[in-house]
DNA sequence: TGGTCGCCTGGAAGCGCTCCCAGTTTCGGA
DNA sequence: TCCGAAACTGGGAGCGCTTCCAGGCGACCA
């Protein structure tokens, strides 16, 4: 880089040069009233003449307001975010932020050099307001995050406690569906492959699939435990036909796991639906690539992340809003 | 929020609580040198008891350092981040910054009010540094960029200029690979969906083909331009069977439009690879569940992202990095 | 023992902006 | 014509931190 950082034009000098006192010029940069007319415009010409664009630092730090928000994603497992889901959480919430004056900032708080950062976001107040994702049952910055002193808006809701402020998609309420559906074709010996037990996702997806059962008189006893992922939908498929042979329908809790599960029971030469009908969570874009195409449940990905944007921004205006659950909706497709 | 914001500690306090001035607190807390063993470790006590946290904003303002870079997605489409593309890129950047003091800021240009932002961030320093991706052909503010008086670097190589600074995917190497593989194969009548004539990718995997036709001596007018979307696929392979009925291999310049393709070589009649051969370009999750799973070119996205931030990095070090060609290859799955 | 060098040390001046406050105008109503 | 209220105006004190600088002090060499 060239050195020549041609100093930036200074609040002082957009004054002077509209020969007004700073104090005036500042408040028609912050369109506060007590100025005259001439003198406003005196200044806006000013600004344009200069080019003067607000110093957000020294802004910040007279204001004792950052200006920027921060999405924070903590887990253990540093390639979450490749994960499509945040990508359009991200496209969901900048498309809120982007009617304020608020910056975004991403943390992925993976290693323990992000866990510390993510910590001392929470204690330091560092950014107007955080947005907190991905959280797993055992992590104790949830409740720190609860009590911060910053505002925070948890998105899902972790397993072992409510946080004041979050918004979440209805997991519980989507499994119901996609097992009713199950039901609603005739299966009866439904099974499910759960997802990670330590996830808020994962336990209220399970209770769906229990609820609807037991509402329809079903045995919800073929369970397997799995963990989200293509390869683990791969071996708790194994395990289900290991030992439930004679199931007819699974609901799995998601659409990456399904695929894996798709390619066991090809293998075992099963057929879907004929054998055995199939329902997966999410709606990814693959899903509808599959061999058959999955009957899935899909989650307003894009309002989650608008909503938690608009839920932070409420809070940051010192509202208290109240917890937020998203439908989710049954995409049906030739695996049922 | 209860707005019982407890004060942050500020340097004074932990200097009081130590005994020595506040310059020579702010000398350990950075730990610069000159300050005698006795009152490094008073004042080190003294941050651990008071729980002392260094103000970001307020050293910003007296370094003039921001202690932040930001990436930019610049794109006349609000719904381009939701590309997974992205979140890997995101995750590649992370892993770097990890390693150092820089937050990342986010900031996804696709409104009028973004891109004036995008501007603004450019010419006057609000940040230390920026990663700017994705920028189409006419975009004005990529040379503004390339002569800001902040560090840039771009992200993929502009259509119409070659940037000071960037890291790109050798695209132009990969559609050579690709259009050999189908060479190799025996194929003889090959044609081509292009991406967006107006991006660098687009532009640079339709001139890898044509030389590898021209290597090989065989034909290369069998065009037509897509726009890299999955329906932009369908219509491009529909126009090319009404064109060039006779073609036995197209290389596909994005794995999206192949999708659509297929979907249509299907409809038509045609099997894949034994009437046509595909190969498409960028090995999305998708494309390994295709029917059949899809030939493609994958590129080293991570690691895209991973340089940038490196160069960026050497660059605000004051350094003079060279631009960077990242390799591809091929995966060869059944679709040829 | 005197002089010099080099390492501490804390005071103070900013970084660029906001905002309180006291002083000055202006203006309408009596 | 006079008075009070309301609107304007600019000075100045911060926001919390870094960094320059001048002064102090001990050590080391001759």
């Amino acid at each position: 880089m060239t050195d020549i950082h041609k100093r930036q034009v200074t609040l002082d000098e957009v004054a002077e040069r509209a020969g007004v006192s700073r104090s005036a010029a500042s408040r028609v940069i912050n369109n506060a009233p007590h100025v005259s007319k001439a003198k406003r415009e005196a200044v806006q010409r000013a600004v344009v003449d200069l080019g003067y664009v607000p110093n957000a630092t020294a802004r910040a730090l007279a204001t004792q307001q950052v200006g920027a928000v921060v999405l924070a994603i903590s887990s253990d497992n540093p390639q979450v975010f490749a994960d499509p889901f945040f990508a359009e959480v991200v496209v969901g919430v900048n498309s809120v932020l982007e009617e304020t004056e608020l910056e975004l900032m991403l943390l992925l708080a993976t290693s323990t050099r992000g866990q510390t950062r993510l910590e001392q976001l929470l204690r330091t107040r560092q950014a107007d307001g955080v947005m907190l994702m991905s959280m797993h049952g055992d992590d104790p910055l949830a409740a720190l995050a609860d009590k911060a002193d910053v505002p925070v808006v948890f998105g899902g809701c972790p397993v072992n406690f409510e946080p004041r402020y979050y918004v979440d998609a209805d997991n519980r309420g989507g499994a119901r569906l996609a097992t009713e559906h199950l039901v609603a074709a005739g299966r009866t010996r439904i099974a499910t492959i759960t997802g990670r037990m330590d996830e808020g996702a994962g336990t209220a997806r399970y209770k769906g699939y229990q609820e609807a059962l037991a509402v329809a008189g079903l045995d919800a006893s073929r369970v397997v435990h799995g963990d989200f992922s293509e390869d683990g939908g791969s071996r708790a498929m194994e395990e289900l036909l290991a030992t439930h042979s004679d199931l007819d329908g699974v609901f799995i809790a998601s659409d990456q796991m399904a695929i894996g599960a798709l390619r066991v029971l090809k293998d075992a030469g099963k057929t879907v639906p004929g054998d055995v009908a199939i329902v997966g969570f999410n709606d990814i874009t693959s899903a509808r690539h599959t061999e058959p195409p999955l009957t899935t449940i899909a989650q307003p990905i894009q309002s989650l992340g608008r909503e938690m944007a608009r839920m932070l921004l409420s809070l940051i205006a010192g509202e208290t809003p109240t917890p937020l659950i998203l439908p989710t909706r049954l995409i049906a497709r030739s695996s049922t």
